[in-house]
DNA sequence: TGAAAGCCTACTGAAATAGTAGTATAATAG
DNA sequence: CTATTATACTACTATTTCAGTAGGCTTTCA
């Protein structure tokens, strides 16, 4: 498994930002409320989003946070990749300090960088706003007779 | 990080059995040696390849292990799924007890179904003989979802 | 019968995961 | 100016997984 729930909350909690931003700000408690998540994590996952700059915040009296920018201009592989750290498949993909010994002849690395590659196309070919697109046509589709 | 030292031992084990096997059996010792990896350690890998018939045994005098059927008749994602368990990105797709009450209206589900199946479609396109014929080298460039 | 080899189970240190808890700080309404 | 609403920061913790180590048992065959 390779995607925490860190990944995975942040994810929807950017979702969820786009859906009920409006022109304001969304305080934590109400996504906590609608994605069922406890507030306090939430609290710990948005420093990581924040410092990449990916969402904006206010304090105090109806403060919250927002996108900083379209839905349409962050993939997933953007949001994923800064809360998980990386999303290498093995450790010998991760940096400097995970290099190995055997690297040069390892028959095995040009495998997992392959998988790297279809990870974060993969990731990087879909954007926040085609999330929500898929999902309002889901609904959509309910009311259909 | 996804693929842990068990499935990546394991398949570099496979691969050392495809290159030294012959016709005989190759004692774990030997592997052992050539891969820099603990015997200790690769003895208890081998029991879940053992028991999912990717490989056989003899034991005693000249025992040893070797393939069960030909190199290109194994996919990287055989091994691995067999080694790992699961090569699900996340919890929810892991199986019956993990799954969500959310699942039904689960906007991400969709996203990590794709990502599990670029996953798995990518390691199933490459076999041992590949790997061992260097023909695999920089596939993830021509991979296309 | 004894050496070479695999088989099986238990144990362990370190790290990551998935949170909880408590306090401090900021913004604004009234 | 102070009560309320909200974020910011730091510390702590239980559980699980990872990556092995350790040791005794069984099988095969020269």
């Amino acid at each position: 498994m390779m995607i925490s729930t860190r990944g995975r909350y942040a994810l929807r909690m950017m979702l969820d930002l786009a859906e009920y931003q409006g022109d304001g700000y969304v305080p934590l408690k109400d996504v906590a409320r609608r994605q069922e998540i406890s507030k306090k994590y939430l609290e710990q996952i948005i420093p990581i989003l924040n410092r990449a700059e990916l969402l904006q915040t206010t304090r105090g009296y109806q403060g919250g946070y927002r996108l900083t920018r379209a839905p349409k201009d962050y993939t997933l592989g953007d949001i994923l990749r800064t809360t998980e750290g990386t999303l290498a498949p093995v450790a010998c993909l991760e940096g400097e300090q995970n290099l190995c010994a055997r690297r040069a002849d390892c028959a095995t690395l040009p495998i997992w960088e392959g998988l790297d590659k279809v990870i974060n196309d993969y990731l990087d070919s879909v954007t926040l706003q085609d999330v929500l697109d898929q999902q309002f046509s889901r609904r959509g589709d309910d009311y259909v007779i």
